[in-house]
DNA sequence: GTCTATAACGAGATAGAC
DNA sequence: GTCTATCTCGTTATAGAC
């Protein structure tokens, strides 16, 4: 779950933007904070990409590939489903100590002001988390290391929601450990 | 937790903003869009209320209000802890109904671009959440009838966090079930 | 691929008449 | 208390030169 390389103009301007939605949302930046920052112009922006909406597509599918590509490196480290929650909420946590929200919990906020091709993008995300949440669940069950007292859709649902509420609110008082108080306290609940 | 009345220009202002706040954030809506729904014109809202700042503290502080005494409203129908818990999600789940995020859950996405006062003014709305939440959760296992397996404090943060989350993940699936659903387990799992 | 220049519009806000 | 008129600035976006 991380990037960062040399990097073409394109890349950079994905870097600058994506980190100004999830700190001031999708209507708290424009094509000029980011040309300011990369000390190129505005129209060199839309050469990239032609529109806001675009630039915004693509934050959500290039962090959506790199949340899954994260999620894949939890299954391939191994370790029981306890590990693997708990390495799901550590997610999350890297992106709080940047200060920064979950692209796609702040997107949803603003949700209802996004284009169209945004706003399904950003269930699309949640969706994902889910399946692979489930998944996690369901194996924990079987074998003995998670609680089986209700559905793992239902778990999964709740698992995504208290780690977004958790982002949202520890962010409002610059406290990290807030967000991780919540998340022990989440994985314990879940854990036979 | 609900107001509406004849009203005066000033109070029908607030309750178009308030809306307004709540489903596009505070960076989604501006002067224009509460005129033009008023039938009124830009400047008769600065009449009302000089900068967008004052009416979004306004906004805040009467928000924190109507919270505040909604809770005093479940403190007086009496209760045990577990049924006061129950009406404290309900409060949520009466916004969500309405297919709006909490305001404050809202600014806090919206925080690093608010003005000064609105910024601490979001904070404490959500400490005497917390404060109530503690009041309540430690009557509630003096009296036996929710778990004493952690710091009251800690399980208020949690409370706040999972509420607000839940809204805002269940607002993007216009499924205010999935909040519902929940904020049940969120009280189950506080249960003895 | 990046620039200058500019269009076209919307934002928050003010002056001053009624 | 509400209006018309206007200011100033910021926004997304395009045309066309280099």
């Amino acid at each position: 779950m991380s990037a960062a390389a040399p990097a073409g103009t394109a890349e950079r301007i994905l870097e600058v933007a994506e980190r100004l939605v999830q700190t001031r949302g999708y209507n708290g930046f424009s094509y000029a904070d980011v040309a300011a920052e990369l000390g190129i112009t505005k129209p060199s922006l839309h050469y990239h990409f032609a529109s806001k909406a675009e630039l915004g597509e693509t934050l959500i599918a290039r962090y959506h590939t790199r949340f899954a590509a994260a999620l894949g490196g939890i299954d391939a480290a191994g370790g029981d489903a306890e590990t693997r929650l708990r390495r799901y909420a550590a997610l999350y946590a890297d992106v709080l100590d940047k200060q920064r929200m979950c692209l796609c919990g702040m997107l949803a906020a603003d949700l209802e002001t996004l284009p169209g091709g945004m706003r399904e993008a950003v269930v699309r995300f949640f969706d994902a988390s889910e399946t692979w949440l489930e998944g996690v669940l369901d194996e924990g069950k079987a074998s003995g290391t998670l609680r089986n007292d209700s559905p793992s859709h239902d778990q999964a649902q709740m698992v995504i929601s208290a780690l977004e509420g958790a982002m949202l609110v520890a962010r409002s008082y610059h406290d990290p450990e807030r967000f991780r108080m919540v998340a022990r306290r989440l994985v314990t609940s879940l854990s036979a």
